[in-house]
DNA sequence: CTTCGTTGGTGGGTTAGCGCACAGAGCGCT
DNA sequence: AGCGCTCTGTGCGCTAACCCACCAACGAAG
């Protein structure tokens, strides 16, 4: 079994992809680092290959919301591919892990130089406004429930194991609510045998008891992921 | 006085423009038109030059909630740039007027023949999702009222009228709340003198006031696209 | 082994918005 | 005039989630 990758390079037919990794490093991601602010100049596009961050938007006099996740399946900087440099979202690393980074001018040279490289990134960028358009809707009209045990899966995905840490506080502002609000929700997965967690560590009892506690948004990324990227 | 013109259009080099506008149709956008439905293919991309578009995300077993606006500074079938011929989401006209259509086929053509296109295209892009993704925050931390208001203006700026069409019903779908709640909210912003409304026709009597009530949100948005496409 | 910070659980009062049902008012059609 | 449709306004009970405050358990550091 080769060294974990990342989805996207590894669509690259092998030449563009070796000519994309000798211009990537690898990048060590610290849980709760920020790898880019709102506004600012976007240096670097990272590639995760283990644990995933999360993007979050601020609205005026509030505090943020989790509109995305990126993890081995996608790229942080995706408005590169639109030839823009300017990050619009908050970035949080939320699983620990490594990703492969690689410098915003060096980049660009490569999405000039791949045709292939664009296609994909096209397709990912078209899933990502799907997923956000789909998952305000999610926001406005699923209840705390499914929506914590959509977050979780979808996290669970990206971190590939049983256990991962986060606190309630922490989902409470990935999912736009008081960590009181995720502390009832979770008791409930709790209770009903699909999730254990001590102290931060949290770990998934019950995939598919999760799967159907979930609201539908999950199965609709998945789908629209591989429909796509598969 | 030239007539009325898209914005993105406008843009291009006369050269490049001439091209598009030649395989381009006028079409008239009738109130309530479904201009394309999630998940069916692309046939036309629609510059609008009078009137607006409402994009709708559902997701199941909820109504609808508007996404985003598309009128003379936009265009829909944004997907098209990246290469992907399948719509993502509902599209309404609800601001009924004209607007300059070309099939996906030719739009394809235009885009490879063009950079400038390209370029102003993306650029397009990334307002949208910098905005979508801002409006999901808005929807879950901002109130009605400023919401309402909001979504007034921004009709307001593309239908270029103080007065323009538009139910309770209808408000309440696209903000994803009761009918009721848009009464009340309406109520209030009738009371101070803002707006005016008798059996659907809405007259905005004080736009300044408007924009001190509506969220921050509004502002934001004016801001990027300016920031980009100005 | 004590102290302090972090994490999770509880409880009580408040509120924005929902669901439902109904009333009144304007407008078109016959 | 009479009828029906659309659009707006109101009333009332309900619920999900809010805000605030406090407590208990655990762990790490001094």
């Amino acid at each position: 079994m080769a060294a974990p990758q990342n989805h996207l390079i590894e669509l690259l037919p092998s030449k563009d992809r070796l000519r994309l990794l000798e211009n990537c490093e690898l990048f060590d991601m610290v849980l709760s680092d920020v790898l880019c602010e709102p506004g600012e100049l976007t240096r670097y596009v990272y590639f995760p290959v283990e644990g995933f961050i999360s993007l979050v938007a601020l609205a005026e006099g509030s505090p943020g919301l989790e509109v995305g996740m990126v993890g081995r399946e996608g790229m942080l900087g995706a408005e590169m591919v639109l030839g823009v440099a300017i990050s619009p979202l908050h970035a949080l690393v939320q699983g620990p892990g490594k990703a492969l980074r690689i410098a915003g001018r060096a980049f660009r040279g490569e999405l000039s130089r791949s045709s292939v490289l664009r296609k994909h990134l096209n397709r990912y960028l078209y899933v990502l406004m799907a997923q956000q358009a789909a998952s305000a809707a999610c926001l406005r009209f699923h209840q705390t429930g499914p929506r914590l045990a959509r977050w979780l899966l979808m996290s669970q995905d990206r971190v590939q194991a049983a256990s991962f840490h986060v606190t309630q506080e922490f989902l409470a502002y990935m999912l736009g609510m008081r960590r009181v609000g995720i502390t009832t929700a979770a008791i409930a997965l709790q209770r009903d045998g699909l999730i254990e967690y001590v102290r931060g560590e949290l770990t998934v009892l019950d995939r598919k008891g999760l799967e159907t506690v979930a609201c539908s948004c999950y199965a609709a990324d998945q789908q629209s992921y591989t429909e796509l990227l598969g």
